[in-house]
DNA sequence: AACCGCCGCAACCGCATTTTT
DNA sequence: GAAAAATGCGGTTGCGGCGGT
């Protein structure tokens, strides 16, 4: 289906947001709620299209949002989240209160990203805490904490509509990567078939939560932890890591 | 003080998915 | 069931702020 941007009309403001625009949002979401995006700015008498409305709403004018630098934990969370969802920052989102799918996005981009790819070259110029003669993959320290998930290749990834999707595995459903690869398969059906039920996936990993054992306080040493414990991002997709 | 380059964030764009007609 | 409309999501970009020279 082939349709146009919902916000080329003539006359339609784009760009930053003014604190009058703001305050005309929350006023109509507050009395109204945002039952329909589309027609929401004409009601709110704002001249800016729904999509850009409710984008504005979400990542900044909803009262719940949390302000502020990410925590360690929060930063070591969306880490794990990464491992566990690939790039799903809205599922990532819902994980981490307060926080939004854009701003974790942000972050990942601008911080952690670059504080692994710091602690990666650490690691490969001079030899590790790790054994060499131990794969990672059984060290019982390792990310992975033997749960039996596993991510898709990029290649993958990039097949299954551009959406990076570590489905949660059983012993009985190893995914072939060459039979994602063949066929067309949606992250729909990938959904169905794998994820838990959202109450089965919040257990999942609060239980895996509990494993963690990330303990020092340093900075450093934290990253460093972190990096080794998710060793398993070193096959994720090039501009990932 | 002025310039320049980098970085972080807000917002846009395009596509996928879901819902409605 | 098909088409259209609405919503949601992730990738990308542009701009403002800040630090270095």
């Amino acid at each position: 289906m082939v349709r146009g941007p919902c916000c080329d009309k003539m006359g339609l403001k784009k760009g930053p947001w003014t604190p009058e625009e703001d305050q005309l949002l929350i006023s109509h979401v507050q009395q109204n709620g945002h039952a329909n995006w589309r027609a929401l700015p004409k009601q709110a008498g704002l001249l800016r299209c729904g999509k850009s409305c409710r984008l504005r709403w979400i990542n900044y004018l909803r009262p719940d949002i949390k302000r502020g630098n990410f925590s360690k934990e929060e930063e070591q969370t969306i880490i794990h989240l990464h491992e566990l969802l690939g790039n799903r920052w809205s599922a990532m989102a819902a994980k981490l209160p307060g926080r939004t799918d854009n701003e974790i996005k942000n972050v990942w981009h601008t911080h952690i990203k670059k504080k692994l790819i710091t602690y990666q070259s650490a690691r490969d110029s001079k030899p590790h805490k790790i054994k060499d003669s131990e794969p990672q993959s059984k060290n019982p320290d390792s990310f992975n904490h033997g749960f039996k998930y596993m991510s898709i290749s990029p290649q993958c990834s990039t097949e299954l509509s551009s959406v990076t999707y570590s489905p949660v595995m059983t012993t009985q459903d190893i995914v072939e990567p060459e039979k994602l690869n063949s066929s067309k398969i949606t992250f729909s059906d990938i959904r169905k078939r794998y994820l838990p039920a959202d109450q089965d996936l919040k257990t999942w990993f609060e239980m895996d939560k509990e494993l963690k054992c990330v303990e020092s306080d340093d900075g450093k040493d934290f990253w460093y932890n972190l990096f080794l414990k998710a060793q398993g991002l070193k096959d994720l997709p090039g501009d990932a890591i």
